[in-house]
RNA sequence: GGGCCGUUAGCUCAAUUGGCAGAGCAGGGGCCUCUUAAGCCCAAGGUUGCAGGUUCGAUUCCUGCACGGCCCA
């Protein structure tokens, strides 16, 4: 213990220490009469909703000698004299306890009457159905503390609502919010449907390297940490993009990796510097066949969480060019307007509140894109065609100058998967790497480090091949309803 | 990085023009054997985010800082 705090004055604790010390000195109680505060099992317990299924013949009022064992946490009491009504809530649900002096005898009803809120207990009981409102109940046999909680929960009715502490803390938010303990198992169900649907269509997952010696696969600035014993700075991956390149150029052909990439970068409502994605690669296919891809993978990741949202999730998805996107939002002609200083102009005269200057012609695009373009993309839409210069690691059109194959995928207004008919030539792909370096050399941060062996595997060989990043955590926003990342990321990043 | 808003009891929230900081829940002491936001009685609980400033007097006005939220970049 520290010093005595102004609290504590006169020999009085007030406040939390105060409510701290009355549960510990409740635990020490029930120790010294003998009972086991801190059990290393408790077996057979049914999970509370099968209890409520079995209860569900009952008639009101109806009591049963069919015993059950349940476990969870006190929730709610309420006390009536010789009897109370305990809330129980576990992973599946809640269920009332009603503990009774003439059933339990006098020593373990007084103890039972001294759980508090926020205690875990595991109990076995009579199935019952309360008499009034038939509310599905045991009746307490026996109990068992499983885990005193020395500190109190958040209000058992207005909950805990603090955002800062629900994310800081989400303990206390998964135990106070039983709809952020539905989003986060709504979570899981979207990665596993993800996981199944590439599976199912024959691709093998992989795990490639999260310490990289050379960062690539996006354009972003990296997170950068050190090996000691090889006294040298790897970087946290932005991507996984090359090294399940390299796994095509193997022959392993239908690849996908699930899991964190690292971004250094701003934190919003849409990014955390860590985050999921899902890459998948595929041999002898194209941009526009991963579209379909995507579409079957999201769809089914929908279907898994039975989402009946606003948004439209059946394909086909709308797909648009590059181009047209930006030429319906702000009438400006991307085609027509081939150098910066011109296209410059066009946005200039059309007043849409973007900044021009300094900017280079591919930049102005994106920012069109992003400014004008991507917030209007509500339902689920493909855009396609970008120009070459922002896809380092896409293939230049078949058809198209100056564009790559290359689609994003949106909606909810944000970018959810980015797709490219991947770069296969070893040799434009050095070509690539040299002018991003031009760039880096230039000033901007957020370019390609050249990467010798990446191309070295090119020069093996490698199919035609599609590639997707699907970005995880967005999708979860997008079928959960939540509007920010942190709502769908369990320990979102916060300053500390 | 910029703008706006917020931070009061364990939790959820009040506080008039700058004038003794209040309530509900939780916790404590009682009563109550079908309650379910249980109810009734009693008592208690505060460094008003942090540091300064103005003032006889600051939760309130001013400055800075920290953390958070929303919007913009």
């Amino acid at each position: 213990m520290s010093e005595p705090s102004e609290s504590e004055t006169h020999g009085v604790r007030h406040g939390l220490p105060e409510l701290i010390a009355e549960r510990r000195s409740k635990a020490q109680r029930l120790r010294a009469d003998g009972h086991e505060v801190c059990p290393y099992s408790f077996p057979g317990v049914e999970p509370i909703a099968e209890v409520r299924a079995a209860c569900e013949p009952l008639q009101e009022g109806e009591e049963t000698d069919e015993m059950h064992r349940v476990a969870g946490r006190v929730s709610a009491r309420r006390g009536a004299g010789k009897a109370a009504f305990i809330d129980l809530v576990d992973r599946t649900g809640k269920i009332q306890l009603h503990a009774r002096y003439d059933v339990l005898g006098e020593k373990p009803f007084s103890q039972l009457s001294e759980v508090d809120l926020g205690d875990l207990i595991g109990i076995d009981g009579a199935l019952m159905r309360a008499r009034k409102a038939g509310e599905p109940t045991l009746r307490v046999q026996s109990f068992q503390l499983l885990g005193k909680a020395l500190r109190p929960p958040p209000d058992k009715y207005a909950g805990l609502t603090d955002v800062e502490t629900r994310h800081r803390n989400r303990e206390l938010d998964l135990i106070a919010n039983e709809e952020v303990r539905v989003a986060f198992m709504q979570r899981a169900r979207i990665v596993a449907a993800v996981r199944a649907h590439l599976d199912g269509e024959g691709f093998i997952e992989v795990e490639t390297p999260i310490l990289q010696p050379l960062y690539g696969g996006a354009l972003a600035r990296p997170f950068t940490t050190h090996h000691n014993v090889l006294d040298r700075d790897l970087y946290l991956r932005i991507a996984p993009e090359l090294y399940l390149k390299r796994l095509i150029v193997g022959g392993m052909e239908r690849v996908y990796e699930l899991g964190k990439d690292f971004r250094n970068e701003g934190i919003s409502t849409k990014h955390n510097p860590e985050f999921t994605m899902v890459e998948w690669y595929e041999a002898y296919a194209d941009y526009m066949d991963e579209a379909e891809r995507l579409e079957g993978a999201v769809r089914a990741a929908a279907q898994s969480i039975g989402y009946e949202g606003r948004l439209d999730f059946a394909a086909p998805w709308r797909r648009i060019t590059f181009v047209e996107a930006v030429q319906e939002a702000t009438g400006v002609d991307l085609l027509a307007h081939q150098d910066a200083a011109s296209l410059a102009k066009a946005i200039d005269e059309r007043d849409l509140g973007l900044k021009t200057a300094g900017l280079s012609w591919p930049q102005l695009a994106d920012e069109l894109l992003s400014k004008h373009v991507e917030p209007t993309l509500t339902q689920p839409t493909f855009v396609l065609d970008y120009p070459v210069e922002l896809s380092p690691f896409a293939r230049a059109h078949r058809a198209k100058p100056r564009l790559a194959e290359r689609w994003e995928a949106f909606a909810g207004g944000m970018e959810i998967a980015n797709a490219f008919s991947e770069l296969t030539d070893p040799d434009e792909q050095r070509t690539r790497f040299e002018a991003q370096h031009r760039l880096a050399a230039d000033g901007d941060e957020e370019t390609q480090p050249y990467d010798e062996t990446f191309l070295q595997a090119l020069e093996h060989g490698m199919p035609p091949t599609g590639g997707v990043g699907l970005g995880i955590d967005r999708l979860v926003m997008l079928l959960t309803d939540r509007s920010t990342i942190r709502e769908v990321v369990l320990f979102p990043a916060m300053r500390t």
